[in-house]
RNA sequence: GGCGGCGUGGCCAAGUGGUCUAAGGCGAAGGUCUGCAAAACCUUUAUUCGUCGGUUCGAAUCCGACCGCCGCCUCCA
């Protein structure tokens, strides 16, 4: 039974979806006017392992994503480089999505763009103007947070004190600066679209309250996004879409914790970030997910390339079985012996830690111990059947694999592989076999130090001499 | 000022009332295997969980106080 922390209840609740086996899952994607850091990477990992462990765990997952494409950042770059708005999206967007290919991140079912929900947004506006919860002045139309009286119900603030706490921007033709913007009046020279109020664009808060209910329904499962959206973004997203529907927007909100440097919040207004492709140069993505997933979703995390490092040693422990395994399929025999060995009972607790609020931490011990067993099966036994290889595989495959990411990407491995350089391998590993055979040691050593040298290390086990490639 | 979170070994980090003399990863030390390597495995590395009190038969886990750190309340994953 799967359950995970509520934001909206504050307390651990059991995943009902409204329509099993179908979810619905939103989450909020990049404003496209830069690279987005090492800490967008963390939610973005993240948000892809409840996804897939969703899937893993038999649910046909609808996992949207917006990309906002129009924005106060996106016209301010777009003078910076002297170019449009669209360009500069257009830009980021495929800088965006190249990154998450390269983090391993599962497509998602959906990337709606604001620029194509105007529409959507406008009559959403609409909706809210004619109930009375929003109201106009000189083109810009406001939210009026006193109208929705469950204002405040995700991130447990209080109207009355938020305004005591007087860090609320003053805008004077606001009702009360809590008030947030639907629809924004254009300036000179900013790109607009026409509007019952006039040309303009639209406030931040509404795309993903038009785009959610359009794509996912007016009520949908699961609503994800960095703790620092619980206000006001997410807090605002609710108002705006049950005020307009009568409905509960999001069932389970989830917000993952921050990724900081030196204990402070990574983020791009501090300028203290990293981006995500520069540390994707330094580091495996199995190693930055690793890293990510050795810690709770909902807490904090520090970032230092240390840690990373440590991660990426990590990761060699899962690789070298990796290419043990494939060395084994290779070459290993029908007639081995199957070594006992209780797959199901690893897969069950991984399951268990994973039903309890996503404990990936655990899961991953789960991975290593596993993982420890296993090599001590292969030490003891001389000869081993090629099933037990193919049930490690497929094990680490489910598991680690497809839910985590934390293994070596197959889809590489095989581009390096060809069949003449195994070949290749294999003849001069028979003839250094022969050379130790007769204690030729020191032709058997240069061939080995040569195989090294173009990147191919050798290991001599009981079952023969396995070879791997450096990557 | 309001709201929320955190403080566990050399580092990172799970665990939130008994199975905890506390998982897992990194690091360090020793060992097994090996012709030598590499990898792997084994052993050791927190009788202790910020401090001080309290509740309890029993607390890292609950309560209180204190110390320290961080986040949100303004665009932000």
């Amino acid at each position: 039974m799967l359950s995970f922390y509520n934001t909206l209840t504050k307390k651990n609740e059991e995943f009902k979806p409204i329509n099993s086996p179908n979810v619905s899952m939103y989450i909020c994607g990049p404003t496209v006017y830069d690279y987005f850091h090492v800490g967008n990477a963390r939610t973005f990992v993240l948000a892809d392992v409840i996804r897939k462990y969703l899937e893993y765990k038999g649910y046909n997952v609808k996992f949207v994503m917006n990309v906002t494409d129009i924005d106060d950042k996106i016209i301010k770059k777009a003078n910076e480089e002297k170019n449009s708005t669209i360009d500069v999206a257009t830009k980021y967007s495929i800088a965006f999505f190249e990154d998450l290919k390269n983090l391993r991140i599962k497509e998602a079912t959906l990337y709606p763009k604001a620029t194509d929900h105007i529409e959507d947004m406008i009559n959403m506006i609409k909706t809210l103007v004619d109930k009375g919860f929003a109201y106009n002045v000189n083109g810009n139309v406001f939210f009026d947070v006193k109208r929705y009286k469950f204002y405040g119900k995700l991130s447990g603030k209080n109207i009355d004190e938020l305004e005591s706490g007087a860090r609320v921007e003053i805008n004077e033709s606001k009702l009360q600066p809590l008030d947030f913007a639907l629809w924004k009046k254009a300036k000179e020279g900013e790109p607009f679209w026409d509007s019952p109020w006039g040309k303009g664009r639209p406030g931040w808060h509404i795309e993903c309250s038009a785009m959610g209910c359009k794509h996912l329904g007016e009520t949908f499962d699961i609503h994800a996004g960095g703790n620092d959206l619980i206000f006001p973004h997410h807090e605002n997203e609710i108002a705006q879409s049950e005020a307009a529907t009568n409905k509960p927007f999001a069932n389970y909100w989830i917000h993952f914790g921050f990724l900081n440097i030196n204990k402070e919040k990574m983020s791009k207004s501090l300028g203290n970030f990293f981006t995500a492709r520069e540390i994707l140069e330094k580091f495996s993505p199995e190693a930055i997910r690793l890293f990510f997933l050795q810690a709770h979703y909902r807490g904090p995390l520090d970032f230092t390339d240390e840690l990373l490092a440590s991660a990426e040693k990590g990761l060699e422990k899962i690789k070298n079985l990796q290419d043990t395994i494939k060395n084994r399929l290779k070459k290993s025999n029908q007639k081995g012996v199957i070594p006992e060995f209780d797959f199901d009972s690893f897969e069950q607790k991984f399951n268990g830690v994973m039903d309890d609020d996503f404990n990936t931490p655990q899961a991953v011990s789960i991975i290593f111990d596993f993982i420890r067993e296993i090599n001590k099966a292969i030490a003891e036994n001389n000869s081993i059947h090629i099933d037990f290889y193919k049930k490690i595989n497929n094990f680490m495959e489910k598991i680690a694999g497809s839910v985590l990411g934390i293994t070596k990407d197959k889809s590489l491995q095989t581009e390096r592989d060809s069949l003449l350089e195994d070949k290749l391998i294999e003849i001069l590993l028979d003839i250094r076999f022969k050379a130790k055979r007769e204690k030729n040691y020191p032709l058997a050593d240069e061939i080995r130090n040569k195989l090294v040298e173009v990147g191919i290390t050798i290991k001599d086990t009981k079952d023969g001499t396995d070879y791997f490639r450096d990557n």
